[in-house]
DNA sequence: CTACAACTTAGAGCGCGCTCTAAGTCAAGA
DNA sequence: TCTTGACTTAGAGCGCGCTCTAAGTTGTAG
C-alpha cells in the first residue's frame, strides 16, 4: 500500500472497496470512474477522492440502478453545477424506486413469514 | 385436488400473473412448474391451484431467490412432506436475505436522503 | 375448403453486468 | 542478466433469466 503519496493501486482499491480490478478498469472504461491518474509507468493511481466516488457507484448499484443511469448520472456530474436539478431529480426517482421496493419486500416478508409458522406448525403435528 | 374448477389457458395465466406465456413455458420446462393439465389437443389449461403456486414462485423471485433455489424447492414440494424440514429451512433462510437486504437498503437510503436534502440546499443557494 | 388464430416444441438469441484472456510493458530482486 | 509479478489494453466469454424464432398442429370462422 501506497501511504506515503497518498496515492492507491488498483490493487489497493479492489481490497478497499470489494470491486475486482476487473469491474474497476470496466468502470473506467464504459465511463462510470473518470480520469484516473497515472504514475510514470502508465499503472493507474486512485486518490481518496476516487476512492469515495466509486464507494457512492456501489451504493447506486446496490439500490438497484441499472449502469446506464450510473452512466447518466456520472456524466452530469462532470458537467458541473448546472446539472445539480437533474441529479437531484434522478436521486429522488431512485429514492421512490427504492422505497416502493422495500414496500415490495415487505410485503413479500409476510408471506414468507405466514408459510414459515405454517410449516413449523405441521412439523411440530409430524414429530409430537 | 381441484378437478370441479374452471381451467385456464396460458394466455389466461399470463394475464392473471403478469409472467408472458413465455416464461410460463419456459417455468415449466425447466421444472418449477409441474404436471400443468393438458387439453385434448395437447395445449396446457391451468388450475387455479397452479395459479396459486406461480404467485408464490413470482414471490420467490422478487425477493431474490436464484431459479436454481426455486428448483430445489419445487422439487422438494414435490417430494412431499418428509422434506418439510428443508423447505423450512430455506424459507427461513431467505427471511434472513431478505432481512439483511432490507436493512442494507436502508442504510443506502439515507446516504441518497443526505444527497438529496445537500443539493437541495446548493439549489436553492443557486437560485435564491 | 381455406384462412387464420392460438397453441405446441426444441432450440437459438439477447441484455445485463461483469469476468477472464491474450499479449505486452515495466521495475525490482536473485 | 534473467525471472517474477503487477500492471496495461482490447476484446472475448460467461451466467443469469428470460425472450424470441421456426416449424408444426389444431380448432373455428367465413
Amino acid at each position: 500500500m501506497n501511504t506515503q503519496t497518498e496515492l492507491l493501486t488498483i490493487q489497493d482499491v479492489a481490497e478497499a472497496t470489494g470491486l475486482s480490478v476487473h469491474t474497476l478498469r470496466y468502470y473506467e472504461r464504459i465511463g462510470l470512474i473518470h480520469s484516473i491518474g497515472r504514475a510514470q509507468n502508465t499503472h493507474r493511481r486512485y486518490s481518496m477522492d476516487d476512492v469515495g466516488w466509486i464507494e457512492f457507484l456501489k451504493k447506486l448499484r446496490a439500490t438497484g440502478m441499472p449502469i446506464h443511469q450510473m452512466l447518466r448520472y456520472a456524466e452530469l456530474q462532470r458537467m458541473g453545477d448546472e446539472t445539480l436539478p437533474e441529479r437531484l431529480e434522478m436521486l429522488k426517482e431512485l429514492r421512490r424506486n427504492v422505497e416502493a421496493h422495500m414496500a415490495e419486500l415487505q410485503e413479500h416478508l409476510k408471506v414468507i413469514q405466514y408459510k414459515i409458522e405454517l410449516y413449523g406448525e405441521l412439523l411440530a403435528e409430524r414429530t409430537p
